[in-house]
DNA sequence: CTATTTCTGTATCGATCGGTACGCAATAGG
DNA sequence: CCTATTGCGTACCGATCGATACAGAAATAG
């Protein structure tokens, strides 16, 4: 049994001077080049030697830092949840519920089209089918991306409570439909569309959420 | 050089009788075991003994009938798009713009969730990122999306010089926009999604297309 | 019948897969 | 210095990958 927690506890790698050889590369760093391999490429797509390859380690250093490519997987999507779907946990703090989704759905279009990242969406693009494995990477994925529409959801829960939204709005209805946009442009954006198109997507679909200034629903 | 073109081909399998021992197996029939196996595992997922099992034949007879592991593939699609996709070519036969989107939507979240069929869509299951083969199966499949696309975008031009959507509409945009609600939706079948969750949010986007009973747009 | 052609089944190919054993290098404590 | 501990690098593991060589079986043509 090793114990792989102590990537990502920087605070307290200056007090806890470790013993032994000190590590030759940055974890950190490394998992962001892991985050961009599986991106590309998908959890099955992304072999051992890519992985190592991109990162700049050998492989017995990945399962030491990692576990295993599961292991490195995860970790990669957390890293990935915390620092490219930052805008998504902005655009909650937005006032009303209109501008809420407004904003997740131009910044997710942004961010699916970035020219400095690989294009469309990790939880997306990691896998959506039963490989061999028998789906718990999907399931894992599944799950990941069901948290955000949850959040979302309670956010437009409390729309509706604030009057925000019109009485008889199912804010889980209207958090599903926002996602299944965002999800729908990452699939056309994997595919190679450009950003303006997917904000002119975002144009039509955002006539459908109650608010929008052209007063529909 | 093996022919492979005769898949397919039981209009002259009366005329032409060939030599030689005659296949034991029901190329068609096999080859709607294969679509099952790369919509549920996708193309890279999809082994070549799944596959094998699956069809009841031995890969030996795999690669004389139908090439390799991507001829299959692309065959499988191919079946694919002219059996279980039937209900769109026939969505666009509906005489307003409005019906053409409804009746897709509604039929593609009703063969999302067939159970007597995988969840989701093989065109989006099969592979969104770049496998080992370098994305040729991604890129395949992305065209195969597209073409659907254009073949909406087509008839929503028509509903426009037929003034059934309002001047000033773009079909394009308004076809990639139902497009990506139809994959969002299939992403979130794969994940599980019942029915009716997936007909809440063709209620929902259904209200930003012209010509709909609440007058949006 | 023989000759020819084509399909089937076994057994296997080289390559690559994810994952490790093991010896050496580099640090800390003594 | 010596010992303990840990990371690094090579070289390798068994399993599985997609793809085939080959021999025998099953059909037609003559």
């Amino acid at each position: 049994m090793r114990d792989v927690t102590e990537v990502g506890d920087e605070k307290m790698a200056e007090k806890t001077r470790e013993r032994g050889r000190p590590r030759g590369f940055d974890a950190n760093a490394a998992l962001d080049r892991a985050v961009e391999v599986f991106w590309r490429r998908g959890y099955e797509g992304a072999s051992l030697s890519d992985l190592t390859e991109a990162m700049g380690i050998n492989r017995p250093s990945l399962y030491a830092a990692y576990g295993n490519k599961e292991e490195l997987f995860r970790r990669a999507v957390a890293r990935y949840a915390e620092a490219d779907m930052a805008y998504a946990r902005e655009a909650l703090a937005e006032p009303t519920a209109y501008q809420v989704i407004a904003r997740f759905l131009r910044a997710n279009a942004d961010a699916l089209t970035r020219t400095d990242r690989p294009p469309g969406c990790l939880s997306i693009q990691g896998g959506l089918s039963d490989g061999s494995d028998g789906g718990s990477v999907a399931q894992f994925l599944a799950a990941s991306r069901l948290a955000g529409e949850r959040a979302l959801a309670e956010r437009l829960v409390r729309a509706v409570d604030e009057g925000d939204l019109p009485t008889g709005t199912d804010p889980v209805a209207l958090a599903r439909y926002v996602m299944v946009v965002s999800e729908g442009n990452a699939v056309h954006a994997a595919a190679g569309a450009d950003r303006a198109g997917l904000h002119a997507t975002v144009d039509i679909a955002l006539r459908a959420v109650p608010g929008n200034p052209q007063g529909a629903g």
